[in-house]
RNA sequence: GUGCCCGUAGCUCAAUCGGAUAGAGCACCAGCCUUCUAAGCUGGGGGUUACAGGUUCGAUUCCUGUCGGGCACGCCA
């Protein structure tokens, strides 16, 4: 056994039950997938087998009887010390100390790449998340998605997929004109014109900041005729039964026409300013993206037209009250949907079957899309069109995220985002680092509500999770530092002495890795990877509190520093995984 | 009202798509630094998995109903 092919132990103890199985029976439907699973008791075994339960049936046997008929029939293996049968019928496997002592030396060789396999098999696959309007600073409920996709991205790499990580930009919609409109009402306000500030525009302080960088770069060149903006409006704009969207969506006309060629510029610029904002925001939270797609340019290359053609050519779509409708009812969602209005301008939805059929069209072999949970009532009729369209819907696959609900001082701290309320992502960056939050974000399942604390991020104690898996790290390095050798000696040295329970369950521990990586990358949850780390950690800092590293006895030290060494690469390898440091000291 | 998600220790959450005695952390109690980092470790109490049925060798997991919570139900994005 060399260093280079060691097997992944799980696969291949399934491969034997697989000829054992089919040694035994030619009921060859019966079982699609033979599962292999961790035992939670060291008496049971390394890993456990549910086959002989699944065949009782089809086979007219008891469990117990076909366990030991596939162990009879079990074809020979280096790595196990025994098999046998258990309780209703597993087959518990022992895995040879002598093959865990070894597998060391596959992590001390791999290094950085212990854990990647080749369950992707290069296949392309495109993550496309935060995709945040960029209307204003990115706050916490979008660093959620930011951490779990940007986490989830480096977990398909290391499984060996070929990632491409965008972000649509909402460039062309309303909301961008609602900024728009906001930041010239600030800059006339710089120009001693005040005219009242509706409520439902952009309240936050960043608007007047953005107003006051074209009020020194321009001075008045913008003001134009603000005399005119409240045209058609009733005088009071504040005070007034009309419905405060259409209010806005006039305001919004009128500064059109005012500033006619002048609009564009300012939109330009709010647009460059929030976008550029929000780049450096997300890389300093360790965030970057291969491709930022332009909304906007789907209009400009006319692909939202030839998509809305396609569907009518297809006849999936009707006219009623002026608007067309897109029929996604025939595709399972409850109501059918408009594409194009009344007025004659496209819906979001239209905007974004172009931008799927645009992704699909880039030849990924899978696509995801990582959603906030309100938008779960949206999948079916993005499905649905794709369907439409003939294309293969299973290929587009979805992941919501639940809001993070931020906690300070034991209070649930507001966020509304129009009234530029709410706690920013760099707010929360600056509060409790970047490596507490990406840790934090990604510590539950993505898709069950998470209650970010952040004075357990902030607090640098045992409380914090963080710090415990970091700390095992520095423990480690601090050991090595010590022993003062270079630690690729330790690749090939025996391993033999680690035979304590708590060294062998930690070497069980080291073998999980790749395991779990790989089950990481198929649920899409990076959490498992935050599970893992802390479970290592764990049994890292109760092995050293119980044992001596650095005795007298070389044989021994070397076969212990192999193995914390080991440990350090793993909790290494998985902090890198989240975006999280792995520092050295503490 | 309809649809989707959820309900597990006092609190925050796990449980490897139905497996063996449901696990961690926090909080609480009692201990461990003359020795490689005490941001650590060891031990202890804590549960009818919201409730009631059903499916089967076996259910926190699947089905039905009830109660409770979140989200979504625009010619917004």
């Amino acid at each position: 056994m060399t260093s280079t092919d060691f097997p992944n132990f799980k696969t291949h103890f399934i491969e034997l039950l697989q000829q054992a199985s089919n040694a035994i029976t030619s009921l060859e439907a019966t079982v699609v997938d033979i599962e292999l699973t961790r035992t939670k008791q060291a008496s049971h075994g390394d890993y456990s087998c549910n086959l002989a339960m699944q065949l009782a049936k089809p086979l007219h046997k008891s469990p117990r009887e076909i366990a030991q008929l596939l162990i009879n029939a079990l074809p020979p293996s280096p790595y196990l010390e025994k098999v046998e049968v258990a309780g209703a019928g597993f087959i518990n496997l022992f895995i040879k100390n002598s093959a865990k002592q070894q597998f060391l030396h596959y992590i001390l060789h791999s290094k950085n790449t212990f854990g990647n396999s080749t369950l992707g098999q290069g296949k392309r696959i495109q993550v496309e998340f935060v995709s945040a309007n960029p209307t204003g600073p990115l706050h916490v409920g979008h660093g959620r998605g930011a951490a779990i996709g940007a986490s989830l991205s480096n977990i398909l790499t290391a499984a060996g997929f070929d990632v491409s990580r965008e972000f649509y930009v909402n460039d062309a919609g309303r909301q961008m004109d609602i900024l728009t409109l906001s930041t010239w009402l600030r800059y006339l306000e710089l120009n001693h014109i005040h005219i009242p500030f509706p409520q439902n525009a952009y309240q936050g302080e960043y608007v007047k900041i953005m107003a006051q960088q074209i009020f020194q770069a321009h001075a008045q060149r913008y003001v134009h005729q603000p005399e005119l903006l409240l045209d058609s409006l009733p005088e009071a704009v504040l005070a007034t039964e009309m419905n405060p969207d259409e209010q806005l969506d006039k305001l919004i006309a009128n500064t059109k026409e005012i500033l006619g060629q002048d609009y564009a510029y300012i939109h330009n610029f709010v647009l460059t300013e929030q976008l550029g904002d929000c780049r450096n925001d997300l890389m300093e939270f360790g965030v970057e993206f291969d491709t930022w797609f332009s909304e906007q340019s789907l209009f400009d290359n006319g692909l939202v037209a030839h998509a809305i053609e396609l569907l009518a050519k297809k006849q999936h779509l009707y006219q009623q009250d002026g608007a067309t409708w897109f029929r996604s009812t025939n595709f399972g969602d409850e109501k059918d949907r408009v594409v194009q209005r009344e007025n004659g301008q496209f819906t979001y939805f239209a905007s974004d079957i172009a931008y799927h059929l645009n992704k699909f069209g880039r030849g990924f072999d899978q696509v995801i899309n990582i959603w906030g949970a309100d938008h779960h009532g949206y999948i079916p009729r993005v499905k649905g069109a794709l369907q439409a369209l003939d294309l293969d819907a299973e290929k587009l696959q979805i992941a919501l995220v639940q809001f993070a609900v931020l906690y300070r001082n034991g209070k649930k701290a507001p966020m509304s985002t129009r009234s530029g309320e709410f706690v920013t992502l760099r707010e929360l960056r600056q509060e409790v680092g970047k490596d507490a939050a990406r840790f934090f974000y990604v510590m539950r399942k993505s898709d069950q509500h998470l209650d970010f604390d952040m004075d357990l991020a902030k607090s640098q104690s045992n409380e914090n999770p963080v710090y415990y898996v970091q700390y095992a790290h520095a423990r480690v390095c601090s050991v090595l530092v010590q022993w003062n050798d270079n630690v690729d000696n330790l690749q090939d040295v025996n391993t033999d002495a680690l035979s304590s329970p708590a060294e062998l369950a930690l070497l069980q521990k080291l073998i999980d890795f790749p395991d779990t990586l790989e089950m990481a990358a198929k649920e899409f949850s990076p959490h498992l990877i935050a599970f893992y780390l802390r479970e290592l950690a764990s049994e890292f800092h109760s092995y050293y509190n119980s044992t001596r590293f650095l005795v007298p006895e070389i044989p021994l030290q070397h076969a212990r520093l192999a193995l914390i060494a080991s440990i350090r690469q793993t909790l290494s390898n998985g902090l890198l995984l989240l975006d999280v440091s792995a520092p050295d000291k503490m």
